[in-house]
RNA sequence: GGCCCGGUAGUUCAGCUGGUUAGAACGCUAGCCUGUCACGCUAGAGGUCGACGGUUCGAGCCCGUUCCGGGUCGCCA
């Protein structure tokens, strides 16, 4: 039968004996790890969430307590009071291992049964069978150890914020719907039958309507939630680091964000993250890079090639260049030896998956120079490649040749990714910059219409303003993303608070005056009541812990995470409901096939 | 929705060219053991080979369908 707790209360946690603690009585709770009975002398090591401490029982010393101690097994939990004593023979694998404590009196205050996996570090047990038993899953220390510095994150991130003079602000879970972007969760009314909530994507109007209201400065770490699908590194729901500032530009948003970056990592890994930020246009980020979320820690940039090979032999490079697109390359330096014949065909495998029509290259050996074009150039030709490209000796070169620029630059954007999984690249350390000045609109294939890139809130650049009904592609905005090693972590801009340059941005992107005020008319009404000039950004929390961590997948840093399939394992949500309950909201479900 | 990978004991895995009663390690249970700390030793229990259907004298293995999990593309203003 289970023990209670009265009359015991706990001294300190299990991790935290030291050898100065010696002849001190303590208390301890905690979760049995593990039992060792060595006949008469029984050795417990019992866990909590600071570490593991061990209890010592001998058989001599008191026969009821030892009985109960030879009854403990894994997962029990258990009171304990004793002696802490240093150990006969220490063990220096754990920080208590010089001492232990003589139990003088136990308590099994729950039994447990024999968990589906051992509750240890780097446990080998598939993840869909861990995240079933999640609060077993959590009970180990290394998923202990990542919400912990979740929890510090997100402490310092507020102190950070706070110190800056930002308030927290809660905005509403249950709002309008507006189907731009991301799907929106629905959530039906049951009030209004046949209308629908909808979970917020992010907090976006909210807080710009409380700048509207004059709080200034306004900080959120706000739940947010996208009705796609997951992938490693996105989470149906998610929390941002929503931050909004009044009367600033571009440059005073960036400022915080390479303040609260620096003090985070100070403060939370010792890490010194040299400010201000290095920063790319996204134009040039594209063309160095073929990404708008560049991983710097290495080099390997695009290299153009263009002019080396206008006019040549090659119908695939010359036609390129005519239809007005591009043809660049990668230079693997070194890699020659790595990237066999083989691999550079399954390179060309990757590039095709992503839409490329292939890859040329060029493989410079110790015995020789082989490529897969050299047939169909000059020695010459061949030669102003080569030079183009930098190449010697031991290099490979990579070349993708295409009537759409845009496609080149991507896919070797994709490829030097790739690129470096494959090969040795060392890639260390924090690396943090901004991207800057991203294009307005995008073309959209589908609608055959400009739309707007990030929503239609932002601000142009100013010099632009002249080209929005003219030319479209000329106008960059005034926003910006983070990048942290490769993942875009926050992104952000400065929104346009002139109405007339409003109307004006609704009207090129083929928003009717009707159709803004439907969708967004609460925020235009409360713009016509005086707005002051403001910015702010989004930092993706989850994959900021994840980036600090070195965890592999979110799911390692969120504590009660969905899988791919949006289904959560242990409650098995969703679920069907009730026919009471759909018929007070109103819902009629369809049959099924 | 597309593509790729996986599913055998509680867990991690092995299982040959389709062939007798599906194995190992850890865990679990019991016994022995006074300084262990991944304690040790001995013995034991534990299987709908994800599911369904097919081929075959015979299927864990081959074929089809399906379910579940992972990665990725689409998607994610």
């Amino acid at each position: 039968m289970a023990e209670t707790i009265v009359g015991l209360k706990r001294t300190a946690y299990c991790g935290t004996f030291r050898e100065e603690h010696a002849g001190q009585q303590a208390t301890v709770y905690g979760w049995v790890q593990r039992q060792r009975d060595l006949g008469q002398l029984i050795f417990v090591d019992l866990r909590d969430r600071t570490g593991i401490v061990q209890l010592a029982f001998d058989q001599n010393t008191d026969k009821a307590v030892f009985e109960k101690a030879f009854s403990l097994r894994s997962e029990y939990v258990v009171a304990a009071r004793g002696v802490v004593r240093v150990r006969s023979s220490r063990n220096a694998d754990i920080p208590t291992g010089d001492v232990e404590i003589a139990v003088e009196e136990l308590r099994i205050l729950n039994k447990a049964e024999t968990p589906p996996f051992e509750i240890v570090e780097n446990c080998a047990t598939a993840e869909s069978t861990r995240l079933k038993y999640r609060y077993l899953d959590l009970r180990r220390p290394d998923l202990q150890r990542n919400l912990l510095m979740r929890h510090r994150i997100a402490k310092a991130t507020r102190d950070y914020f706070d110190s800056q003079g930002f308030i927290e602000l809660e905005t509403p879970m249950l709002i309008k719907s507006t189907p731009e972007g991301a799907r929106d969760f629905l959530v039906p009314s049951r009030v209004h039958n046949g209308e629908f909530y909808a979970l917020p994507q992010s907090p976006q109007l909210y807080k710009q309507l409380s700048m509207v209201a004059g709080f200034d400065r306004y900080i959120q770490l706000a739940r947010c939630f996208r009705d796609e699908d997951l992938r490693a590194d996105r989470q149906p729901e998610f929390t941002q680091i929503d931050m909004e500032m009044s009367f600033v530009d571009v440059e005073d948003v960036l400022a915080i964000g390479e303040g609260y970056i620096h003090s985070l990592f100070k403060e939370v890994l010792d890490v010194d993250i040299p400010v201000p930020f290095p920063r790319l246009t996204y134009t040039e980020a594209m063309e160095r890079y073929g990404s708008d979320k560049p991983d710097t820690r290495f080099g390997m940039e695009i290299i153009d090639l263009t002019a080396a090979v206008k006019g040549c032999g090659f119908g695939v490079f010359s036609s390129a260049v005519e239809a007005g697109g591009a043809v660049r390359c990668l230079n693997a330096k070194g890699a020659a030896a790595t990237l066999s014949r083989k691999e550079i065909d399954k390179l060309t495998e990757f590039v095709k998956g992503i839409g490329a029509k292939g890859l040329a290259w060029v493989r410079w050996t110790e015995e020789n120079c082989t490529s897969s074009f050299g047939k169909f150039l000059s020695d010459d030709e061949m030669q102003a490649v080569l030079s183009a490209a930098g190449a010697e000796q031991g290099d490979v070169v990579l070349i993708v040749a295409d009537g759409s620029k845009k496609n080149v630059l991507t896919t070797l954007g994709s490829l030097r990714l790739e690129l470096a999984n494959k090969l040795p690249i060392a890639r260390e350390g924090y690396n943090v910059l901004w991207i800057t000045e991203f294009p307005f609109f995008e073309w959209d294939e589908e609608s055959n219409t400009w739309v707007a890139m990030h929503h239609p809130f932002t601000s142009p650049l100013d010099e632009c303003i002249e080209y929005l009904d003219t030319a479209p592609e000329k106008v960059f905005a005034k926003a910006y993303d983070m990048v942290l090693n490769g993942i875009e972590l926050a992104s952000g801009s400065i929104r346009i608070t002139n109405p007339d340059l409003q109307a004006h941005m609704f009207r090129a992107l083929g928003l009717s005056e009707e159709e803004a005020h439907k969708k967004f008319g609460f925020l235009l009404d409360a713009f016509r009541y005086g707005a002051p000039p403001h910015g702010g950004m989004a930092i993706g929390l989850d994959r900021l812990v994840m980036q600090m961590l070195g965890a592999a997948s979110l799911r390692d840093v969120v504590a009660y995470p969905k899988v791919q399939n949006m289904t959560e394992l242990m409650t098995e949500c969703p679920s069907a409901v009730d026919e009471q309950q759909l018929q007070e909201l109103g819902i009629a479900l369809l049959k099924k096939d």
